[in-house]
RNA sequence: GAGGGCGUAGCUCAGCCUGGUAGAGCAACGGCUUUUUAAGCCGUGGGCCGAGGGUUCGAAUCCCUCCGCCCUCACCA
């Protein structure tokens, strides 16, 4: 530790022990408050109460110290909760000798808790005059610096707490992500679905094709997988009778980092029995745009362009988009293979499929601004989905998209337990299956084979929502810890300050 | 994994190009101050300049290696 945090942490116990000997509790109790302090704000202007003068509206609020401005016998201190800020002001002829004692004990980051009346200022600003203080918990670090808050991403990821104490904005951000899955939640109950769980732990890990981290189960010595996806497990709730499932929850993908990727990401799933593709286009439209007008007041904009997520979205086809907006032949392999290669692709044993999947995400998805439908991939790429009825080549699937990114991805499920089978057996032979031995889920397959309902299934990228929905450009702004490097453990260690 | 950028006080940053031994604001400490809004005024302390090595009489500054973060690419149904 720096001598300069030293300084500051020895500074901050010796305060701390005065209070102590002055029979404060440094790191106090419960306090009942009247209400958050954007409650408090919110009824001070329902008082319209005059600059210069004090109501008789008492309130007892608690938060963290954020700012002190104090003169010799008076103080203004700024304090901070999950709902905003208010000043308080602290006098010394009102909390007498003592209580006073305490407030020239105050450090920036302690928490308190104030009972006085709501009035305004001279400047007209809300504030609070105290008629008692209460010290909560002593702070012995100090917060990041007020004006400028954090920025270091360094420490604001590592040290998620500094950032949402220092920058309001951050705080607001995951306060809206909680709603947002609030909402989504609401919305899928009322259309009569149930929230259910399935296992994260898998011996198959099931439902897409990513690399999975594996993980090992002592009592029965067997290795299992974090799951990729649900969807297998969700399917077998439908044949159950489980007709309308849905499921929030993690996923996790052994693949790399990036703005739009974190190993562990949020996934709501959803299948619905006797649906299918059209019922998933009409729920994602109706519940993103629903969301999005709830939370950014239907106006939404990303890296500073807006994105219009209002429905009805355009529902655009596959291979019309690689032809128009990438400009290849989606029926030549060599057209597909030359434009992956221009856009600095390896192309080394892609198959016809992968380059058009590699075609179509460097051309066409950047440019997928406003929320659409894709519809009518090839089947290849997706062994879980039906053919589509009129051309057995493409998929009966979209996938949605905003702001340049994958947003959701849905199918008209297949439920043919012999064609699920083949598929599976298809693709156990690819290189994609190789990492987990290429085993076939008997037992999914099983599932099937006693009966699954017609059904519509979808899948929608929370994290992604989020960062449409709030403005976010990276994931990591809409990810309370998202993954880094750990830290060398002697760097932890030399944080941890002795004690005596 | 490859390329680029960044790393200086608790925080936000300057200094680096053009080497001469470390600066500002906020925070902290002492003093004055009972209506402030990044409060003000006077004074004080605080840095192995990410780590290690090299060049040099002399390195925060130039060179090399390593570590961490960010960006782009690659990996990634």
């Amino acid at each position: 530790m720096s001598p300069n945090v030293d300084q500051f942490f020895e500074e901050r116990r010796s305060k701390s022990r005065k209070l102590a000997e002055m029979g404060v509790d440094p790191c106090g109790a419960k306090f009942v408050t009247s209400s958050d302090l954007a409650g408090a704000r919110e009824k001070a202007e329902a008082a319209s109460i005059a600059p210069a003068s004090e109501s008789e509206i008492s309130v007892r609020l608690a938060g963290r110290i954020v700012a002190v401005r104090a003169f010799g016998k008076a103080a203004f201190v700024v304090l901070r909760d999950r709902s905003g800020d208010i000043q308080a002001y602290l006098r010394a002829d009102r909390l007498g000798e003592a209580g006073y004692a305490v407030v020239k004990l105050l450090d920036l980051g302690d928490f308190v808790g104030v009972e006085g009346t709501l009035g305004r200022t001279k400047t007209n600003e809300i504030t609070v005059f105290a008629k008692s203080l209460t010290f909560l918990t002593k702070a012995l670090r100090p917060l990041p610096e007020k004006f400028h808050g954090l920025s270091d991403t360094d420490t604001r990821f590592r040290q998620r707490y500094l950032d949402l104490v220092a920058n309001p904005e951050v705080r607001e951000r995951f306060v809206k992500r909680s709603r947002l899955i609030a909402s989504l939640r609401r919305r899928l109950e009322e259309r009569g679905f149930i929230e259910v769980e399935t296992p994260m732990m898998q011996a198959i890990p099931g439902g897409a094709t990513a690399r999975p981290f594996i993980t090992h189960h002592n009592a029965l010595d067997i290795d299992l997988y974090m799951r990729i996806s649900p969807e297998l497990y969700l399917k077998r709730l439908l044949v159950g009778g489980l007709d309308r499932v849905f499921e929030i929850g993690r996923n996790f993908r052994n693949e790399g980092l990036s703005p739009r990727h974190n190993p562990e990401f949020t996934m709501m799933e959803l299948y619905q029995a006797y649906g299918n593709l059209d019922d998933m286009m009409e729920i994602t439209e109706s519940v993103v745009s629903g969301i999005a007008g709830e939370l950014g007041g239907g106006e939404v904009q990303f890296g500073g362009k807006p994105v219009k997520l209002a429905s009805p979205w355009p529902r655009l086809d596959y291979l019309s988009l690689l032809a128009g907006k990438a400009g290849v032949d989606p029926a030549s392999e060599e057209s597909l293979r030359s434009a992956a290669k221009k856009a600095g692709v390896d192309t080394d044993g892609l198959d016809k499929w992968a380059l058009m999947d590699e075609v179509f995400s460097n051309y066409v998805e950047p440019g997928l601004w406003d929320a659409c439908f894709v519809c009518g991939a090839p089947i290849e790429l997706t062994p879980l989905c039906k053919a589509r009825p009129d051309d057995p080549t493409r998929a009966e699937r979209f996938e949605a998209y905003a702001a340049g990114m994958e947003l959701a991805n849905a199918y008209t499920e297949l439920n043919d337990p012999l064609e699920q089978r083949r598929r599976f057996e298809e693709q156990a032979g690819g290189s994609s299956a190789a990492e987990t031995g290429g085993k076939l889920d008997e037992d999914f397959l099983t599932a099937l084979e006693h009966g699954m309902p017609p059904a519509g299934g979808l899948g929608i990228g929370i994290d992604r929502l989020a960062m449409i929905v709030l403005g976010a450009e990276t994931i990591r702004e809409v990810v309370l810890f998202p993954l880094l490097r750990p830290r060398e453990t002697g760097a932890a260690t030399a944080e941890t300050p002795r004690s005596n």
